[in-house]
DNA sequence: GCGACAG
DNA sequence: ATCTTGTCGC
């Protein structure tokens, strides 16, 4: 399937990770209504899943599906996991005919070693703001937060701010919220509290579900 | 060398 | 990510 990825293609991941990284542009987001997208990957054997879930913002109805199976091409390797699901994500995403203003990936968006995670990568790419928010941390050290929706600590890596841990819920355990690209960091923070009914927001916790499904049907 | 390490 | 039952707590 994907044994040993070399350090040749390492090394060039590595390069186009810190050349896209700066075209990262940090901007206020302030649309108030319109079109979000979730996106999740799902695996079985070596088969790689992905649904984009489009949904309609502030009221966070699903608008549409899409759903797209293809071959899993590399192993996981932290801090290069974009690189395994960007090929699916895309293809599915090449499907996705309405004007999306905003992305949630399910992962890391510049809270990441060379601040260009999945997030980052799917932003970039696609040229549509985007914000990482991910269940565990990557790198980054903060603060123990209190379980009060709207509560935050700054992620701090290499001395800088680079996402929140936030509660997007009361008495759950927070996640890691980073910006993308094309939208910074009090935006990301507003627009996930915002779709935020349980601990994941709706356009991810959505899309987990209908990739599930997808996956157990196919 | 040891420990950490998105999904 | 994936394999899995019951169980504690709001």
């Amino acid at each position: 399937m994907c044994a040993d990825i070399s350090k040749k293609i390492i090394e060039k991941w590595r390069d186009e990770q810190i050349r896209l990284s700066l075209k990262i542009r940090h901007l206020p987001l302030k649309i108030k209504s319109g079109l979000i997208a979730g996106i999740d990957v799902s695996y079985k054997d070596t088969y790689i899943y992905c649904s984009i879930v489009v949904l309609s913002f502030p009221k966070l109805e699903v608008v549409n599906i899409y759903n797209k199976k293809g071959e899993v091409e590399y192993p996981y390797i932290p801090g290069f996991l974009s690189f395994r699901e960007m090929p699916v994500v895309l293809r599915t995403f090449n499907r996705v005919k309405e004007d999306i203003f905003l992305i949630f990936c399910d992962g890391q968006g510049i809270a990441h070693p060379r601040g260009f995670g999945l997030a980052s990568h799917i932003g970039t790419v696609l040229r549509i703001p985007s914000i990482g928010c991910a269940k565990s941390r990557l790198v980054g050290e903060y603060r123990p937060v209190a379980k009060k929706k709207g509560n935050f600590s700054e992620l701090i890596y290499k001395n800088k701010v680079v996402g929140a841990v936030l509660i997007t819920k009361d008495n759950t355990n927070p996640v890691f919220v980073s910006a993308g690209n094309y939208i910074d960091l009090e935006s990301a923070i507003r627009y996930t509290l915002d779709c935020s009914v349980y601990r994941i927001p709706e356009p991810t916790r959505l899309a987990h579900k209908y990739v599930t499904s997808f996956r157990e049907s196919r």
